[in-house]
DNA sequence: TTTCTATTGCAACTGATTCTCAATTACAAT
DNA sequence: ATTGTAATTGAGAATCAGTTGCAATAGAAA
């Protein structure tokens, strides 16, 4: 599972999996919603674990680089990441009225998007979807 | 054409159509390029345009608001933004190598995403979709 | 144990964006 | 032309996410 990849990705930079590193991984992967770096920070504080802001900044890059974790909804000022472990690459639409998040995997799209690339002669390593609008009740709501 | 646009824009908002933001937008619509906010602020001064940096980020939001702006590329530490108008919505190819940006567009993906989003009775607006790996070139020197 | 390097927390820092506020301007009504 | 009102401006202060320097600590290898 995830300890066991992040483990080993560390071992092959010569990084340590220390105490920290596992105890923000085990938070990341304790929910599967969105989150921001704050939010992570705030909810181990509160389960009294002991982490600086500053560790987790450090590891998030690290799980980013080792694929366990995405970056989502850059429109927003902060950076939003999730885990990805156990539920692939997807898109996500955005509510921007009550910012509901749906989450959305096309076979189809992926396959389009590749194709695209490949007429560009470029080789795509990650990408992100985002569609923002009004979800089925915000917009029954507007009328 | 945009100015047009901006001005009944503004006019429907009971906003004014000033000279500084008539020059800002002036300066976002004089080049096709990607910018940030720092970027049209240097622009400007270099012409002898005086405008304060906090108009510029007063006006982009404006300009958002009425489509003639979006903003691409989150995923570096600042907003980015393009002018829209004349050259309709497109995605971009983001080479993390070299950082050369490829515009796109491909009819049967908006289409595609359209069915997506009427599958799950969402509204959408606007969406940003970037693809992040290896342009032609740099995929070459990586051999 | 000693040595070496990676890691940590803290606090100071950075740089982008937003806010505050007093002075200015546009425009409609007098 | 003058006034009143509300929007707008520039300048700098404030904020806020994210980063960095550094001294103290921890772990693995010798």
């Amino acid at each position: 599972m995830e300890d066991k990849i992040f483990k080993e990705f560390l071992e092959k930079k010569g990084l340590k999996f220390t105490k920290e590193r596992a105890a923000v991984l085990k938070e990341v992967f304790s929910t599967h919603n969105h989150f921001d770096p704050d939010d992570l920070l705030i909810k181990m504080r509160k389960k009294g674990i002991r982490v600086s802001k500053a560790s987790i900044y450090r590891t998030l890059p690290l799980l980013l680089e080792c694929g366990l974790v995405e970056q989502v909804e850059k429109i927003d000022k902060h950076a939003h990441y999730e885990h990805t472990f156990g539920h692939g690459h997807h898109d996500h639409l955005i509510c921007t009225k009550c910012g509901r998040i749906i989450s959305l995997f096309s076979e189809k799209l992926e396959r389009l998007q590749e194709k695209l690339c490949k007429k560009e002669n470029f080789r795509s390593i990650s990408h992100t979807l985002e569609i923002r609008g009004y979800c089925s009740k915000c917009n029954a709501k507007l009328k």
